[in-house]
DNA sequence: CATACGATGACAGTTTCTGTCATGGATTCA
DNA sequence: TGAATCCATGACAGAAACTGTCATCGTATG
């Protein structure tokens, strides 16, 4: 039993099978042994289904948190940002309180939002010359993009290019680009079968609308997708 | 949904599978609709499991989060400074998610939060030009500042004004204020009984010591510190 | 009027958890 | 020593909470 609350404390989640399988015996003794730690005062969480599993729930906190997949991502990007711009009083909580937040939620989300964090990019602000002519979306265009990044569905626009011609456009949402204040889509261009990056500031407000046709497998892209370097030179290149 | 919710409040503890026959609709309604009401923020605990069921709990959250004091001021400061710089995607969420998660705090935390948060003043970014010659402080010497704050004692150091001329100081701190890349501290000058606001690029670091014999009642401050106003008006005047 | 979309239902399958019974070793008692 | 008892364990069976996926159907919507 006491062997149970160390292997508890050592890996964060496992299932019952596992830990029956680790110590060798079998799962009806592992729940039986739950049932007495937790008599004994321990605090073990536990999610049914699949994906589910058991975890220790170190020290109850006065601090009780429900937060939403979308609070958490904002909060997370706005850490982010502000870390890479100047380092901020109590700075160094800022990543352990993160931690917090991420493991806070509900088993479910977590990988959804491990998946979306994933996929936007932040980049270094950009130079004061540059921010004059602001490029940053609409609160309510974006809302679409959001949309898209967290349905994982496609998206089809009018583009204009910068050499002026326009054409309509039919992707598959990869990434965001954020290099303040010109925002980038990286995305895979259906029609052309390749790898894209759209300004999001060139892209037609008007018509941009989701297309729930073409459903963005996130793992498989992650797979194929250049890494943040070569974004990230294309991006420079223009 | 909402007579889901109504259904759970009225009895104790059910089960899916009655709750469903209740509504008369199918128990992957039910589960979904359950989903629905834990994203709004509502804590239905479930019990998995012969004799297991579910029930509204109210007050007690299974996720739970145990957010330092510093941890929360930190995450408040990112949310806050990213909101000012440009419009992020999920951004409307980092309102809600700071409201929670200020929200959330034990009572006595609360208060000492707010007043935390008060101290800290974020400016606009100042411009490119002025950034290159970077004077954010060092992390470990901010710490002592930070701890300062956070316990409310005195400080002592050695400074060196915009004349050139070095001299002791032992101050009472008000506040911070960031304009990026330039600190300030907002204090009161014990020695000269006067408020007063100090570069923190030109605090000697070497000397820089908690002076626990004056505990500032940030209280009976908040009663004297000039309006914010005025503050930033000093620092621009220099 | 066709089309898309949102809500629902019908499975199938995963995981936690309880109840019950059988087994087998250790302890205790006559 | 032998028998009775107790206790830990394992092997089911089954309940209940969940997730994922597909089909259906009524309703907006263009």
């Amino acid at each position: 039993m006491d062997e149970l609350e160390h292997l508890l404390r050592g890996r964060g989640e496992t299932t019952v099978a596992d830990v029956a399988a680790a110590l060798s015996v079998s799962e009806r003794t592992v729940f039986r042994d739950l049932a007495l730690l937790r008599e004994r005062g321990l605090v073990i969480a536990a999610d049914s289904g699949p994906g589910g599993g058991i975890r220790l729930d170190r020290g109850r906190s006065p601090h009780r948190v429900l937060l939403t997949l979308a609070e958490v991502v904002s909060l997370w990007l706005a850490a982010r940002l502000s870390q890479g711009a100047t380092d901020l009083p109590w700075s160094g909580a800022a990543r352990t309180g993160l931690a917090k937040l991420l493991g806070s939620l509900a088993r479910p989300r977590a990988a959804e939002l491990h998946a979306l964090c994933r996929r936007v990019i932040v980049g270094p602000p950009a130079s004061e010359s540059v921010r004059a002519r602001s490029a940053a979306p609409e609160r309510e265009f974006l809302g679409i993009f959001e949309r898209a990044f967290s349905e994982r569905c496609g998206l089809r626009f009018d583009y204009t290019d910068q050499n002026g011609r326009r054409s309509h456009r039919h992707i598959e949402p990869h990434g965001l680009l954020v290099e303040p204040p010109v925002w980038y889509v990286l995305a895979r261009d259906i029609d052309k079968g390749e790898p894209r990056m759209f300004r999001m500031d060139r892209i037609s407000r008007a018509k941009t609308v989701p297309d729930a046709r073409f459903v963005a497998d996130f793992a498989v892209i992650d797979a194929q997708v250049p890494d943040r370097g070569r974004w990230h030179a294309l991006a420079a290149g223009g």
